[in-house]
DNA sequence: GCTGAAAGTATAAATTC
DNA sequence: GAATTTATACTTTCAGC
């Protein structure tokens, strides 16, 4: 049985899609030549993946080491409101601290998951300070100790 | 005390990571607009930190969602394998599988923590069940229910 | 979806500050 | 030494087919 995304994305949008996240600064010609289409004809197929929204952006990944956050922890935690307004107010300023580059709510033990990016530890006990004062009863904090894999790509092909 | 970076960027070089981390598809000629510079000085600066290694890469983040990826999973998981050479096939072929978008050395209970997405739960069992294989002893998955936050943006202003 | 032309960009070289 | 202006090559992008 065929995906749903074979019926609307053919084997030359995937690709497409597929070298844009791998390298998205490759220009419309050289994407051209890949999938052996005129210039104008990709043109319009990464417009089209873009305005019906299979990319959603295109960003610079930075270093994080040499810009100096030697510090990514994973930090698991539970909160003790209820009421579903304000869970939506903590989940917003969540999303508005922008050393959180990440948050999930999680099936298991804790009810959220945070990627977090800071430079130092006496940054991150700040941090967790904050995370303190927002209704958070339990927090655990995990360090990374190295990276051994951070990618953007979604296995698509 | 300042940091070792603003030693070495200034403030117009974090001007055009913060800009570019954001929207890799500005073109020259709006960076150098943003940062009141001619064109070719501020092309000479990207290229620059490019060539430094600020920049990592450019991609385009495609929408999980639309391309059908219904699961995304946390797996924290501990080996048996103590061998530093067998540890460092282990880590080889974890990098290597298109599933595994992030995969870390975490402090805690666990060795390792991966973030895997999955079209489906049968995907996901059979890609529990190659980890298996691996010499992984312990694996725990959590998987998120809603993604609250997914940036790459690092907080450097 | 293709071809060919027009507009806009990136980029290298020469010049100035 | 770094930024600017000038000039060229390349790319995107819009017609018409």
């Amino acid at each position: 049985m065929e995906s749903i995304i074979s019926k609307i994305l053919d084997q030359i949008d995937l690709q497409l899609l597929n070298a844009l996240q791998n390298e998205s600064q490759l220009s419309n010609t050289e994407l051209a030549k890949m999938v052996n289409l005129s210039p104008p004809a990709t043109h319009a197929r990464v417009k089209r993946l873009e305005s019906e929204g299979y990319i959603d952006r295109h960003v610079a990944i930075l270093n994080q080491e040499k810009l100096g956050f030697d510090l990514l922890c994973f930090i698991f935690m539970s909160t003790n409101i209820h009421q579903a307004d304000k869970l939506e107010l903590l989940e917003k300023e969540l999303k508005a601290m922008p050393e959180v580059l990440e948050c999930y709510c999680l099936t298991g033990e804790y009810d959220y998951l945070l990627k977090v990016a800071k430079k130092d530890r006496k940054d991150l006990e700040g941090f967790i300070r904050k995370l303190n004062q927002l209704g958070i009863t339990r927090i655990q904090t995990s360090l990374a100790l190295r990276e051994i894999k951070y990618s953007t790509t979604l296995p698509i092909s």
